[in-house]
DNA sequence: GATGAATGAGAATTCATTCAT
DNA sequence: GATGAATGAATTCTCATTCAT
């Protein structure tokens, strides 16, 4: 049993960010999560106070996480080019290693970001700090274009990034292949990477 | 009393779409509706039968608007980089003025598309028949890249427009502006234009 | 069509007495009727003022037409066993005939008799007069037992009579084929006349 | 409060016993079970799932009591004659005793045995398997007629037994006296019995 | 007489939450 | 920390009845 390997605490997160990433806040099902997690549905209350609270933490473990992934500094080494590739790459693969996270902010984004606002204003998934200093270097350089929207270049890459993960179920459905497969993901992932470099170089 | 101006299927089809766009068929109200319909709570199982059966019309109906928009032949005049343009401009501009749409379309994937999936299994937004026709044409001229993969490029496009609008609420907070104004609608769309025309040119 | 070989009236009334012998008042449904009697529903409550009302004059109609039967002179031919017998005869292919007369009397008996007691207090089914006098008689004359009890031999014949057509469902799954085929109909009718005319011989 | 007396899972069954025997399926309310059986409906749910689970469980346990009473080894002393007798007497008694087992019967009878059917097609009351024994070999030994019915006497002995008492409130209008009280039980009985008996001897 | 649309009261069912232990 | 039973407030859905024409 990995019953007891983690703490129900953790048990409860788990199963939470499992469910609500599935179906969203209003889909999802206080008895659900607590069965997933095999603890009694009062342990939940106990340690998080309400649905709500819940969700809310969930969201809340999710940015940190992200954050913390944006932060990890990538090797520099290569052009700039190659720099905002690498840094596009490990942003597609963190949200393909993280499916949950995709989820959880498209069902937010949807609810016009209601419960993210209350706990984390500031963060949201502008995390791609690392990926926006580089562009701008790229600009002062003379690398990228001078004319560059460094907004409508971010807003491009994370609704690229995500839009795949987000849409997953309907992209299987058209393309009658599972998107997932980690031929199609590297290739989608080539896709985004050619489309974004030959917009922003000169 | 505007009571029985239009039809009360009419205004319950009307209301659970607004009700569904913004909320999703689990956070949707059907008192919410009716009331909003100003119709009897009954006449919405009178005519749709259940929630659920609501929800797939209006899913159904959603669909059909956007096919219809998407057969509406475009002039065809220009060349064929302007002709994309055009076509990426009229699916864009659609969204726009149906805002309930690429939100319907966003929580029934996030769903899987599991309601959309009973009623049409066939359409969803793949869509944009006139846009790949003129790919294709584009290609076989030698005007666009001979390696185009036309579903990636496909899937850009969709997700890049619809992404802007179901987005709109996130965009607003980190860009501290109105995304949906038509100065910033036009910019959003200009960006996308150039990044699809880029990529696709030889 | 017959549909206006009878008037809405009497169709609603047939339509009425059938549903409500199928399902009784309560899972009777008014729309039900309506539609099988081919009316718009707001005609049924133009003759009969509400559901209950309509149900308690489709009782009393039952009743008069069993009335009736139970008066028809019967050919007073034969002995007394033999008008008996034919007595017994008359009564059941009544009921055979009328398949929800004893239908009706049957869940109106399991709800108390609560409608039934509003209009008609005195009728029920002691309507087997002529049979009560034909048993009169036979003790009178020294052919039938004189320590008869003649109510509990009136109730062992509506009992088994009756019966029989209220539980034909049950009766062909017991017995694995239709109780109602002539043939099964004639055999039960048999058993039940033997039955009666050995416990009441001297 | 006798609140914890039963659990509420048994209170729940037997006030829905009562309701369903009282009412039948469509005239019983969720609500006066929950609150006969002072529980909060949703224990209902919790317990049974729904309504109409409930009564088919309901159902369920009453033929296993009554094919329980009916297994019980009854004295075989005295005549063939003598055991049919008491064969017939344990079953009135046993539905004396449990008055909500033959209404239950009958109004699932008269709704075709369609939720009796979902959980023991086979059972119903042919249940008087020892009766049936008797029968047969007083047949075999030449102390019955040989031209014994099985299938009908039996099926007269339930009639008459089950319908005096889904019957009773007819019975009390028309005999203006009490069924139920123990002498005109026993009147009732000891009519049946000689009604049978004189049938079935040579 | 006849009709289609509408309604309010109520019935079944669901859900997040809390109590007693 | 942990649990099973319980609850009240919604929420979906149903039904007999009536209104406007």
């Amino acid at each position: 049993m990995e019953r007891s390997a983690k703490g129900s605490r953790e048990r409860i997160l788990a199963a939470a960010e499992e469910v609500f990433a599935a179906k969203g806040i209003d889909g999802a099902r206080v008895d659900e999560i607590a069965h997933l997690a095999q603890v009694n549905k009062r342990m939940l209350y106990h340690y998080f106070n309400s649905k709500e609270d819940l969700y809310t933490y969930v969201l809340k473990v999710n940015f940190e996480k992200s954050l913390a992934a944006g932060k990890k500094a990538f090797s520099e080494k290569g052009d700039l080019k190659q720099q905002v590739a690498e840094a596009i790459r490990n942003y597609f693969y963190f949200l393909a290693a993280n499916p949950n996270y995709p989820r959880l902010m498209a069902w937010e984004a949807l609810q016009g970001g209601n419960y993210a606002r209350k706990v984390l204003p500031e963060i949201w998934e502008e995390g791609l700090p690392s990926l926006k200093a580089i562009l701008e270097e790229g600009v002062a350089r003379g690398v990228f274009r001078p004319d560059l929207d460094l907004k409508q270049v971010l807003a491009s890459i994370t609704t690229l990034c995500s839009g795949y993960f987000t849409n997953k179920d309907i992209l299987a459905i058209l393309w009658e292949e599972d998107p997932l497969s980690p031929d199609n993901r590297e290739k989608r992932l080539k896709h985004i990477i050619d489309l974004i470099l030959r917009s922003i170089v000169i």
